[in-house]
DNA sequence: CCTAAACTGAGAGTGACTTGCAGATGGATG
DNA sequence: CATCCATCTGCAAGTCACTCTCAGTTTAGG
């Protein structure tokens, strides 16, 4: 029932914020030294010293260069957000009302991002990456869609109906121009339309 | 001894040859050392000392180490028969037969590559790469489409169609544990069934 | 032949990323 | 408050993919 409420409240020490300073600052400067001098020419060892660490340290907030562009966990918001999708909506009807329910609460915020998008189309092993996390979420998807129609996680119809979701995910961004703002979001629901047409032309 | 009519036979030179030859002997050498001792654990160094050339001419025929395992070149042939299907055939249909034509001819040949299949899927860099291969085709049928149905290449009822066609290629691929074989075009087919009925589950 | 173009090896250099080590710092304990 | 421990950090040295330059060699073609 219900605990004592002081029992959770120093949970972040002086420490845990540092990090998280430290953290932002890396990101900060980073985002900022490409933009300045372009994403190949900026080296790690700038990054670090403009944010006042040592290289190595760089390294131990983020795995790549690249993670540093990349931070950015939307999977999770999108499974919940499916997750509480009516129960009457087909699984294509409720794939996207989660698209238009995540994606528009947050396209503002993306959509402040544009120069991050353009990084992430322009620069080539960026977009790899990116086009990496799309797949990934075929696998999640595959998940919580299967739960829903009650098959298994590995059905074939099911790996076919997100990896066509998916698939048309990356059309639209590359379409978009690598943005996933409001454009983003109004193609995507215009293709789930043409998706469950069984694709007319 | 030399005829007009050996004008043209001449064309591959000596030099040609040999480039050849040895563009064959990197590749060959490296994917066995990349199946004795794992990819990561082989340098561009053994690779070029185990054929017989310099570092400095891997770099010369193979721009990075992945390409090693990545020369391809399977997107001309689709365009082409993708060209040749008749012209009653739904878009869908002819991309379905597209791909039942070519994989279903190159099957034998795909299928004996069994090892660099798992490689592909394996080594993270590597998938990575045929996935950004996979994306690359959205365009490049995108404008093979348009041009049968009359559109413009970037119409946004041709690149739905073509983005979804290449998702769930992606998501059989995946699914047939990165194999390109027999088991992957009989999924593709049934995959193209689900797309024209609008994806029912 | 003879010359221009293409191919090659050698070597130096850059930058991402790893690893091991010693010192500093925050947090919990008695 | 003193102490101890886990963690964080900088430093140094090293590996490897990849680039660039330079000089020597081979080939093609007139």
């Amino acid at each position: 029932m219900s605990s004592l409420l002081e029992a959770d409240r120093p949970r972040v020490g002086l420490r845990e914020r540092k990090k998280l300073k430290t953290r932002a600052a890396l990101q900060d400067v980073a985002l900022r030294l490409f933009r300045e001098q372009g994403y190949a020419e900026t080296t790690v060892e700038q990054i670090a010293e403009a944010a006042e660490v040592s290289a190595s340290t760089f390294f131990r907030y983020f795995p790549t260069k690249e993670d540093v562009v990349l931070y950015d966990a939307l999977d999770p918001l999108l499974i919940e957000a499916f997750r509480a999708q009516p129960a009457e909506l087909s699984p294509l009807q409720a794939l996207r009302a989660t698209m238009r329910d995540v994606f528009g609460a947050a396209a503002p915020e993306i959509e402040a991002q544009a120069e991050r998008a353009a990084l992430l189309l322009a620069v080539p092993e960026l977009r790899m990456r990116m086009l990496n996390e799309f797949v990934l979420t075929i696998d999640a998807f595959s998940v919580v869609v299967a739960e829903r129609v009650g098959r298994a996680p590995d059905d074939f119809a099911v790996r076919t109906l997100v990896g066509a979701v998916i698939g048309v995910g990356i059309a639209v961004w590359l379409a978009e121009g690598g943005s996933l703002g409001a454009g983003y979001i109004a193609a995507y629901d215009r293709a789930f339309e043409l998706l469950e047409a069984g694709l007319p032309l």
